[in-house]
DNA sequence: AAAGAACGATACCGATGAGTTCCCTACGAT
DNA sequence: ATCGTAGGGAACTCATCGGTATCGTTCTTT
């Protein structure tokens, strides 16, 4: 712990950057990124709001920093669920769902911080909205892989329910219409993988 | 210009608050909240800063009533599709979805009211996120109610699911991430509403 | 030891935010 | 015609925003 390359002095304190990254996440997550001043930024992160424009380029640039390092977390916790479970696409998809299950209670009241950003964000071509949606959708197409493998009759449709009822679950943690969540979402999404292949399956007959 | 004070006669112009409350309706909407000021909404709504606060004690306010009446207008909507189909609850839950599914182009990128004010507003106390909270709840009452009628195994299961992915719907139309998403949520609540109540249900037995 | 990069702090810039003050014009009553 | 009043509107206050400029200090490198 003491332990640091450049010798902090007293304080195991991060690096800069690190801290106003940490800083940033903590403050965006709980407030919203137009909420949160720069400035507001720099004293949680015990610095000053010169050393940040010295790391980002603007604020702009931190929030889409920001949310790459979520979403880099959200693909590393898919990483893992896949390394976990390899072969067994099922449990993969139930893994997936229970983490996302487990991380309402945190997200209380707060809600999903993609979800909360693009709100923030109605010009498609902000950078922080090009990092939303580009792990969406690959978010989307590894889902797809996943219900493929496991052999569910229609896999983009079932991918499709799946994220439905994943971001709505965080959507309606969030405005609080929804009780005990969590674990209406684990139930909900193994009916989906354990949906019985019915043989008169109409896969694509039926909307169009 | 050559319109007068006390007769709105040559152009049909709405009166101040109407033109106020539809000003704000589609800066908020396109915008979100914070990114648009009241100097904003009063040149849109062709009048001035002055009139609005003369018609609504602040901003907060302006915000809260603009909810109260997209909030009435959904009410509304249930209303019309309770009436319509009266009796007939499973006919109730899929008009639901399709008024939900048809709305979805409009609102293409940009995103629900709620969930997207929701972000806006962190603080649980604001007016605005009140309407909201209470909006929802009513809404998901009224959705166990057609799933009871409809005789559905877990109502309020059902209703959660029903409203994950309507919800689900609506984000993942925000952020790209689902192509036709209008044509999956219904056939999702399709599947929902007929689903073949399966004598080996495992309600309770299934999460742990 | 010297040089140079990174850091910390303060003060500043122009723009914009919400909310207010105050005047001025248009009208109804007398 | 004159007065009183109410609504419209420019201009203002004060705070805060994102972003910069400029200091002196500290640490790394050579």
């Amino acid at each position: 712990m003491a332990s640091t390359v450049s010798r902090p002095s007293r304080v195991a304190k991060l690096p800069p950057r690190e801290r106003i990254l940490d800083a940033a996440e903590e403050l965006f997550q709980s407030e919203g990124i137009r909420r949160v001043g720069v400035q507001a930024i720099a004293e949680k992160a015990e610095t000053t709001k010169m050393a940040i424009y010295r790391h980002f380029e603007t604020k702009d640039a931190l929030v889409a920093e920001w949310l790459r390092i979520v979403a880099a977390d959200y693909q590393a916790a898919f990483d893992r669920v896949e390394a976990e479970f390899h072969d067994r696409p099922r449990e993969q998809i139930l893994a997936l769902a229970r983490f996302i299950a487990e991380g309402l209670p945190a997200l209380s009241y707060r809600g999903c911080p993609f979800i909360n950003s693009l709100a923030e964000l109605p010009d498609r071509a902000h950078p922080a909205r090009q990092v939303i949606e580009q792990h969406k959708a690959l978010q989307t197409r590894r889902l797809i892989g996943m219900c493929t493998a496991a052999g569910l009759p229609d896999p983009e449709q079932a991918a499709a329910e799946i994220t439905f009822v994943l971001e709505g679950a965080q959507v309606s943690t969030q405005n609080g219409s929804i009780d005990r969540a969590g674990e209406r979402l684990l139930r909900i999404v193994q009916g989906i993988v354990d949906r019985p292949r019915s043989p008169l399956d109409a896969s694509g007959a039926a909307v169009d």
